[in-house]
DNA sequence: CGACGCGTTGCATCATATGCAACGCGCGTT
DNA sequence: AACGCGCGTTGCATATGATGCAACGCGTCG
């Protein structure tokens, strides 16, 4: 909408794909280099992007404090964390949560072993979203018309042979997945990693995260994971409530 | 320099503090809604902002991909990692590698105990810089210049008692540390723990990152600690050989 | 020593961002 | 139920601010 900015903006990709010096990102924005200077200059002063010593620009630093910034903000995570805590320690798997945004499904927060580790390595990176435990609950729950349109859109990797092979068989998977309230990734990512998952809601019933409890199948079988679906389904439920008792301040949830 | 891209990326820290809608993001730039409102549409067809379902903005997901990218190019990070590791393997310690950009100090890896995590939660959020060993090393290489200029800008907090007090202090440990090659904190951050630091130097002499290695005091004794320095400036070293025996192809180190 | 490549600057032109005013809509109030 | 307020949204005339050009500085390579 604005030329400008999205000349601008445009330059961010561009550099993730490694440093550009002046010259390459006037000719791949297709503007003059007194023109793309300006620019990379009001997105230096902001930080984000740098100019090494080569002269060269390459992303910046505060590009990892807004990210940062942006996922604290996120408050189903916040809430949630205890409860993967929790969960964690019940089962001693590792727990994800995971999240919708704009076509994409992001983990949001992970609990591993009994290290609380921010996964932040995952976030950002794609997901296998078409395989996913976590990812089929969340688009499972999208308005008919965008869930097909996303699953029309979506590029389908044989991972493994139990790998989603399509989006006719992914749309099937979804409306399964809806009807059933609970979703399962059973190799179909790694072969020999298994996930059950369960859907978060929030106060008004959709589905507002997901999160889900993975382990390799040399510790449990995939029919012994399981055996755990009604204690992650509960865990899930515990969160949702928590949610859409929407406490702006969750630590005074009397009143 | 460009105005109406200042102004759309003004709007980034202001969305990091929290959620906002048009009419705060419009208010707080000091511009008119429609304007605020095209500004906003740009940065969300990009990613960098996403509209919730209350209609507010915050921050959006493509930030977690760029900054994923970015510091997938910090390619200091990458030489070094093996040697982290190694010198974790050696020491058991917890191990830290950071450098210097734009007037703050970024962690960009960690290696803890065993565990290989990428610190990614530390990445962003500003780094102990009056105390930090590793901040300590690559403020003093700085050009005398920045370096007093950095200095007095900066906040020296208290954290313990052996907190850098000043910037007149905090100058006069820089020349040390400049002098000796190397750098200590002990207790100036958390009253009980201590870290040893050397510097990894490019191949144009400058230090262009810093690892650490830091310790709990009842773990082992500064003193102890202080016996790894060898270890340490070897590691260090080291890397600087490999970043600057630069190769972009580290696989293929021959030719 | 000359020429090329690259980043940088000042400036005239006009494309483009801006603010205004009006509209639509949902929600709380009367 | 009707009204009015608040908020987001749209179209448009204006002039501000972004653009590309041409010229310069500087370092490097031939």
């Amino acid at each position: 909408m604005s030329q400008t900015v999205d000349r601008a903006l445009s330059i961010l990709p561009l550099l993730a794909e490694g440093p550009a010096d002046l010259g390459q990102v006037a000719d791949r924005l297709g503007v003059h280099k007194s023109t793309a200077l300006r620019l990379l200059r009001t997105l230096n002063e902001h930080g984000l992007v740098y100019r090494q010593s080569d002269q060269r620009y390459r992303l910046g630093a505060r590009l990892f404090a807004l990210a940062q910034e942006a996922v604290e903000n996120l408050d189903v995570r916040e809430i949630a964390h205890p409860h993967l805590v929790r969960l964690n320690e019940s089962c001693g798997h590792t727990v994800h949560l995971a999240v919708y945004e704009d076509g994409e499904v992001l983990y949001i927060d992970k609990v591993e072993s009994r290290y609380p580790v921010r996964m932040y390595s995952r976030i950002g990176k794609p997901v296998a979203i078409t395989v996913a435990a976590v990812a089929k609950l969340l688009l499972a729950d999208l308005p008919e018309a965008e869930r097909r349109a996303v699953a029309e859109g979506l590029d389908y990797p044989r991972y493994t042979a139990r790998s989603t092979p399509d989006a006719s068989a992914f749309l099937k998977e979804l409306a399964t997945v809806r009807e059933q309230g609970w979703a399962t990734d059973l190799g179909g990512h790694e072969e020999s990693i298994n996930c059950v998952a369960a859907p978060v809601r929030g106060a008004d019933g959709r589905v507002a995260a997901a999160l889900s409890v993975s382990a390799p199948n040399v510790v449990v079988t995939a029919e012994e994971l399981l055996t755990l679906l009604p204690l992650v389904r509960r865990t899930a439920d515990a969160v949702g409530r928590d949610y859409s008792g929407q406490a702006p301040t969750p630590d005074d949830p009397k009143e």
